[in-house]
DNA sequence: ATAAGGTCTGTAGTAACTACAGGCTCAAGA
DNA sequence: TCTTGAGCCTGTAGTTACTACAGACCTTAT
């Protein structure tokens, strides 16, 4: 056992290196359960199995995503309850597709509005711009 | 002088009420210098000139433009100089654009992604999803 | 006079990390 | 073997932009 520990296990440097996460973050998903406390060499180095690297791949392509921690942690726990259905899933990629439209068209709508008083300023070396009298106000 | 301030002054739950803005966050804007230390009443109550108002209204303008606070604070320090130009302004705005601009084309690639993603589940009972499998990768 | 509500200060909490400081431990070269 | 530099440990503070208390004081109306 202790063979196979030696072989498959990695330190946090490692698996930071490996999975292109920064070092301290995976102390960070650790320390807010997202990442189950791994075993440790004799004097205290952490030491991650091959289920401990699936499992940190799994946050991070979540993470690329979008998810939040919350919306990561409830699809870890669907998986980890062993009996998930794909309803399941899918609906909390739909909530989290559904903020992301929001987000957008939220931002589209600010686009519009900067740019329209944007365009309103001449841009030049006048010392009275509609941008400050936008922000101004009557 | 005592006169006009006791006519014109308000007291931050008042500026709040007027502004729909947060009763500490008016605190916070000071506590950052976005906004000046205010007149007192003798007990120390804070008692904001109409100035101050508009300062405020300023901010919260700037704010719901999505400029952060940074942004905010280069707006503020220009039209406080007195001698600011348009050009000065529309570059902040500029950037500030560009920035909401990125933010879109980001989200939107994600929203493409999720929707290739969640278009491959069949959101059944089934125990197997396809969504689980891009998340723990090959 | 008293009760209700407004204001004061300082501090802690939010999301999701990131970056230290100060102290061990480990591995490789002289 | 000794040393030295890299890596790892813990705990804590900083980031953004607020928001929400607690406990005390002030103000206003009845």
């Amino acid at each position: 056992m202790t063979f196979t520990v030696s072989r498959d296990h990695i330190k946090r440097g490692e698996l930071a290196r490996r999975s292109a996460c920064n070092l301290e973050t995976i102390r960070y998903y650790e320390s807010i359960r997202l990442m189950p406390p791994p075993a440790r060499t004799k004097s205290g180095h952490r030491l991650y199995s091959p289920e401990n690297q699936q499992r940190l791949r799994f946050i991070l392509r979540a993470r690329e995503l979008g998810f939040s921690i919350a919306e990561i942690r409830s699809l870890l726990s669907l998986v980890d309850s062993g009996s998930y259905t794909c309803g399941e899933i899918h609906g909390v990629t739909q909530d989290h597709l559904h903020s992301v439209s929001k987000k957008i068209t939220d931002l589209k709508k600010l686009q519009r509005t900067l740019r329209t008083i944007s365009n309103d300023c001449a841009a030049g070396d006048e010392p009275d711009c509609p941008i400050v009298e936008t922000l101004i106000g009557d």
